[in-house]
RNA sequence: GCGGAUAUGGCGAAAUUGGCAGACGCGACGGACUUAGGAUCCGUUGGGCAACCGUGCAGGUUCAAGUCCUGUUAUCCGCACCA
């Protein structure tokens, strides 16, 4: 077969039938299949691209012929760093690098011969798209889940630009790995943290991977605990958070993180130097230095003491480091008998340390972190763990001084970047009116084409006169555009949405086709985005819902992680290595079916591996081989009397209906590596059937049709074009998928394990319908059996219907 | 430090969820067809001469363990002063 040119065809013909396309006017269940869209940021479709998009499509035409009407859309995430990187570097726009690798990126994924939905294709960048990403914004302001504030935010140096905290990988700039720096600015957040509890209990309703769904509750990270209010000798209200408050009569000092609004005030005079120094030196440090818990723990003392409400003793407040400004209130009560971290500074202060906490039946040493039994708590002593808690957070409540809450350690989104490349915040700000909105009827804020992208520290934008100058929408005045962009994990948030109405331009989606097509039935992509994107897709459809723009709870019912694949040496491929493998190559001498096909068979995909070709001729052979079946059955006639049907017909049989039970099983769990090994075997029972003098024309051309259905979403172009061999009408793909016949899988006999004392002493066929004590019988009758067991008593025996039998003797 | 995952032939990997370990494929070996090589086809292929032994390592539960339990090692991933 010539390869190359079937592919041709068959793409040709898909398209001209519009074959690949969604059809809106199905009566048909849908079926949205969804591969996380890529980032045009080489030109060229690598690996991994292959391994995501290919064996996915075999899933959807899958769904497909087994009468879905699937959705299968494709785009592109085309804002973002990289382009704009580029751009400094050479000075090619961002945007024509990023329009010429999409169309590029384009042509190869449709060489795929993936059957991707291509009259919804979305692009990020281009205005028809943005438009609505600023609409988003401007929806969540109205709605108060976006607000401007200062804050200590991560900067990374190098890209000029803030992160989420979701971009700071172990204190580092995930992108280009410099040290992240704290910065206080001026920023815009979306309040994620509003939906932190509907996030976390909405993740047991999803098909999820465990894993994944663990990093986001890590993520989010709610405990219970209690908040307790103390009071500085001058009346300064200290309020902290504390999730042992059954500890809280062993406090001996509180600490405040160095950012606390009441740092300050709190300072005596004479400690004004020291702690001054000491903020200074706070802000100073990295993230890097802040963040390694082996550093040994510094902090200094206000000059104030507090009152602890449950005793009347007066602590000494402290200021440190180790005490995280963004969690929970920014101050804790320190209780060094009962926490490491309190342990560790009060060793090194010479702070009190006292036990409020025994062992249960043992030598508490100390710092002892376990829940234990209250001593000196007054009238709490004697009670245990969560038990003491509830009592001491009611005490406390009934003091009027706190009480339970629950925390989160998630934190509001951050996304407003200094950058060039992305969609503009549409946002003015007027010296009067202040922060204004863009009016809706004004969108999309125009990215300008001629700017100057070099970074400084300021957004590009702001140096673009013409940009920048605006009326106020409110009074009129001359007033300024927001410079920044916003984060590109905003315009991913919603883009599985914009692909269900991408033509639309007077909403971003209407809402029934929404409806109607959402949410995503699976989803595939890499696991890298288990707590960025995967989550602010969530976040943005609950907040969409909650304002009445969809009717669904979560956007992606299935989720799928890819493995990856690494170079052929173990490693992640990348071009400092030297071991990127190329699949073009490939693709030409095998052919993308065969391409694909080696994808998923040589590799278990949900964990990927190593690269390596050495199966790749074996499956272009295995290809031949159908192939070869179908040019042989094609001709066959099928004579008009009764055909033969024995026991190797009935096998055949068998080997039919068990490899359709089983492909489509392992095909729905994305198992595909079984499935074409289930296929194989299908093949080589062909095969072995093919070679008797006497055969059942009828029924072997009847597997191989079912073979070639079986195969189809797996090898679309070489099966599209079997399927015309046979004689089969156009296409393969609206054909149903075979399913089993129960009744050929139904065997007269089956094969036990004859075992002995648990020891395999044969092989028997018995009738299937045997029940155990006929099982049982024939099995002691075995030569083999009475070997072993002669003058023995069975003692004991033990039937697995259609697998095993085993008789203990002694 | 905490949490999770993984560990099976020379190699990629399977194993109906506690029931014949190694399906399917690669590689290797032998053979057929060939002047030869290639292609194709047919066998054999965990180790051991055997009894037996074999799923990272050490124990345990069970008639039966790759699978369950306890401990341990290695690799990978996630979180990391979250009070």
């Amino acid at each position: 077969m010539d390869i190359k040119a079937i592919e041709r065809k068959w793409q040709q013909q898909w398209e001209k039938a519009r074959l690949n396309n969604f059809d809106r006017k199905s009566d048909a269940p849908k079926y949205y299949v969804l591969e996380m869209f890529s980032y045009p940021s080489g030109a060229k479709l690598h690996i991994g691209h292959w391994y995501n998009y290919g064996p996915t499509d075999s899933y959807a035409r899958f769904k497909r012929m087994q009468g879905y009407n699937v959705f299968q859309p494709m785009g592109f995430d085309a804002f973002g760093l990289p382009a704009e990187n580029y751009a400094i570097k050479t000075g090619v726009h961002p945007k024509d690098s990023t329009e010429k690798n999409i169309a590029t990126m384009e042509n190869q994924l449709k060489a795929m011969g993936a059957m991707f939905d291509w009259s919804a294709e979305i692009k990020t960048c281009e205005e028809s798209y943005y438009k609505w990403t600023q609409w988003m914004f401007l929806q969540l302001y109205k709605k108060g889940l976006a607000y401007r504030k200062e804050a200590p935010v991560n900067w990374c140096p190098s890209c000029q630009t803030v992160l989420a905290n979701e971009q700071v990988v172990d204190g580092r700039c995930e992108r280009c790995s410099t040290e992240v720096v704290r910065k206080n600015l001026t920023q815009w957040f979306l309040k994620i943290t509003e939906y932190a509890e509907e996030l976390l209990s909405g993740l047991d309703t999803l098909d999820w991977p465990e894993k994944t769904k663990n990093m986001q509750r890590n993520w989010i990270g709610r405990s219970t605990g209690c908040e307790i209010e103390f009071e500085s000798e001058r009346g300064d209200k200290i309020r902290v958070y504390t999730t042992r408050c059954d500890t809280v009569f062993g406090v001996t000092y509180i600490v405040l993180a160095p950012e606390h609004p009441l740092a300050r005030k709190l300072t005596t005079p004479e400690q004004h130097d020291a702690v001054e120094a000491y903020i200074e030196n706070a802000s100073k440090c990295t993230e890097i230095e802040r963040l390694s818990s082996t550093r040994e723990k510094t902090g200094v003392f206000t000059g104030s003491y507090a009152i602890n409400p449950v005793n009347g003793r007066k602590i000494p407040v402290y200021l440190a480091d180790y005490v995280l400004a963004t969690y929970g209130t920014g101050a804790v009560m320190a209780v060094p008998a009962h926490d490491e971290r309190d342990f560790a500074f009060a060793t090194k202060y010479g702070l009190p340390i006292e036990k409020v906490i025994e062992k249960q039946g043992g030598e508490t040493e100390l710092p002892f972190t376990e829940d234990g039994i209250v001593r000196g708590s007054v009238e709490f002593d004697g009670l245990f763990g969560e038990e003491a808690r509830d009592a001491i957070a009611a005490h406390i409540s009934k003091l009027g001084k706190g009480g339970k809450k629950v925390n989160y350690r998630l934190r509001d989104w951050l996304v407003s970047r200094q950058r060039y490349w992305g969609a503009p915040i549409p946002v003015i700000h007027c010296p009067v009116c202040g922060v204004v909105p863009v009016p809706e009827k004004d969108l999309p804020v125009r990215l300008p084409y001629d700017v100057e992208f070099r970074p400084d520290g300021k957004s590009p934008l702001a140096k673009h006169e013409k940009f920048m100058s605006a009326p106020c929408p409110v009074c009129g005045r001359a007033a300024r555009r927001d410079p920044d962009t916003l984060d590109t994990f905003v315009c991913s948030s919603w883009y599985f949405l914009r692909y269900t109405d991408a033509h639309n331009d007077r909403e971003p989606f209407s809402r029934e086709e929404a409806d109607r097509l959402m949410p995503v039935d699976t989803y595939v992509g890499g696991a890298e985005h288990a707590c960025m994107h995967l989550l602010y897709a969530r976040f943005l459809v609950k907040a969409l819902r909650d304002m009445g723009y969809l009717d669904f709870d979560e956007p992606f019912k299935r989720l799928v992680h890819q493995g990856v694949i690494l170079g052929p040496d173990g490693n992640r491929m990348s071009k400092s290595h030297g071991n990127i493998v190329s699949p073009d190559e490939y693709v030409q001498e095998y052919g993308a079916d065969a391409f694909r096909l080696y994808l998923m068979f040589g590799f278990s995909y949900t964990e990927g591996g190593p690269w390596n070709d050495d199966g790749i001729k074996a499956i272009a052979k295995f290809l031949d081989r159908v192939e070869k079946l179908v040019a042989k059955v094609r001709d066959m006639k099928v004579p008009r009397d009764a055909q033969p049907y024995g026991a190797e017909e009935k096998a055949l049989d068998y080997a039919r209906n068990f490899a359709i039970a089983r492909v489509t099983r392992d095909l729905e769990s994305f198992s595909f590596n079984t499935a074409i090994a289930r296929i194989m075997e299908l093949v080589n029972a062909i095969v072995k059937y093919d070679a008797l003098p006497v055969k059942n024309a009828a029924l072997l051309k009847a597997t191989v049709t079912d073979l070639v259905l079986l195969l189809a979403p797996c090898a679309p172009h070489t099966c599209e074009e079997l399927w015309e061999m046979l004689g089969g009408k156009f296409s393969v793909f609206e054909k149903k998928y075979p399913v089993e016949d129960p009744a050929a899988l139904v065997l007269d006999e089956k094969e036990y394990a004859v075992q002995v004392n648990s020891k395999i002493v044969c092989r028997a066929m018995f009738p299937s319908s045997a029940q155990n004590a006929e099982v049982e019988e024939l099995a002691r009758v075995l030569p083999e059996v009475q070997e072993k067991t002669a003058g023995k008593a069975v003692k004991k025996c033990i039937v697995v219907p259609g697998r095993l039998v085993n008789l203990i003797v002694g």
